[in-house]
DNA sequence: CTGCAAGGCATTGGGCGTAC
DNA sequence: GTACGCCCAATGCCTTGCAG
């Protein structure tokens, strides 16, 4: 142990996280400003030092083995705790700084979670910037660790493993109309609830049941979905402009004004909100002021509720 | 299928700096 | 001075892609 640790140089580890990061040996060469023999080389030196090819010449470049695809996450995450201990902690100046950060968050999200804080944000932080981003590519833990995005919000259910969470809100389903819509004048029968015309959110555009539909088929009833959008913000604007009714999460519509809204006339589990980073941002000032900004927001507005 | 060009990794041999 | 390690340019060799 003592012995392989002697003979490790650290600088193979950085080699190593761009051999990992490019699958390409010239390309990581040019990124570490060295020559190519030379990344040969120190990729011989990690071959002989992990006992293990890491990396194997195949079709477009090399592919990294099960051992590389291993290490890689651990890697990067270390290289970056060395680099912030390294670094010297510049305390994050809010009025200050430029940071620009990038958010992946679905029209809802952005709505109940980010809409609270943005007046604030711009307040304290007037020179930064601030990207929402719908769906990256789809594979948020992917997506943090190189950087496409800095943070995600995300139900709990399904959440990507493996990245540092926070709770952020326990959300529940309200029934909401347009104002003065003739069915919700007065209180709502199951019954007469089943009967509506009903419009959904299915994130892929297809879908016609949700939880409503799991919640009434426990019960053995029905309802009729005749409107299946892609977006919570299309279905808002259904609502606004027919006599749809739609079940959705109290925030997305606590705001809007052409909504009426009241409590469903049955029980629909609802969800919690999280937000997911990376280890790499883990104790980043900037990252670690934008979580907390977001964060408090949400508690003091849900404890004035 | 064959031949060719291009791309990419590994090896070689020499220059340079450092430690003893 | 010698040994050693690091790096580079040049070169060899293999694979892939493509035209005929």
């Amino acid at each position: 142990m003592h012995n392989s640790l002697r003979r490790l140089d650290l600088n193979l580890l950085v080699t190593l996280d761009a051999l990992l990061a490019e699958q390409n040996v010239t390309r990581a060469a040019r990124l570490l400003n060295l020559a190519q023999p030379t990344v040969s080389l120190q990729l011989g030196r990690l071959r002989d030092l992990l006992d293990d090819p890491l990396l194997l010449p195949g079709p477009r470049g090399m592919s990294p083995t099960e051992r590389a695809r291993e290490l890689q996450g651990p890697l990067r995450d270390a290289l970056a705790a060395l680099e912030s201990a390294l670094s010297p902690v510049a305390a994050f100046e809010p009025g200050r700084s430029h940071q620009t950060w990038k958010i992946a968050a679905s029209d809802y999200a952005t709505t109940a979670l980010i809409w609270p804080s943005l007046s604030r944000l711009r307040r304290l932080a007037p020179y930064t910037r601030l990207a929402l981003v719908n769906k990256p590519t789809g594979d948020y833990a992917k997506d943090l660790e190189n950087g496409l995005i800095d943070l995600a919000l995300h139900t709990r259910d399904e959440a990507p493993p493996k990245l540092r969470q926070r709770s952020l809100i326990h959300e529940r389903y309200v029934l909401a109309a347009r104002r003065g819509h003739p069915a919700l004048a007065t209180k709502l029968s199951l019954k007469a609830f089943c009967a509506l015309e009903h419009a959904v959110m299915s994130p892929d555009g297809a879908g016609f049941v949700g939880s409503t539909d799991h919640a009434l088929a426990a019960e053995g009833l029905e309802r009729r979905v005749v409107l299946s959008v892609s977006n919570f913000n299309s279905l808002v604007s259904a609502l606004v402009h027919s006599d749809l009714v739609a079940v959705v999460p109290q925030r997305l519509v606590k705001h809007e004004p052409a909504l009426h809204v009241q409590a469903p006339p049955l029980a629909i589990p609802g969800f919690e909100m999280l937000m997911l980073w990376p280890e790499r941002l883990h104790r980043d000032p900037a990252h670690m002021w934008l979580r907390d900004l977001i964060a408090s927001t949400l508690e003091t507005t849900g404890a004035q509720k």
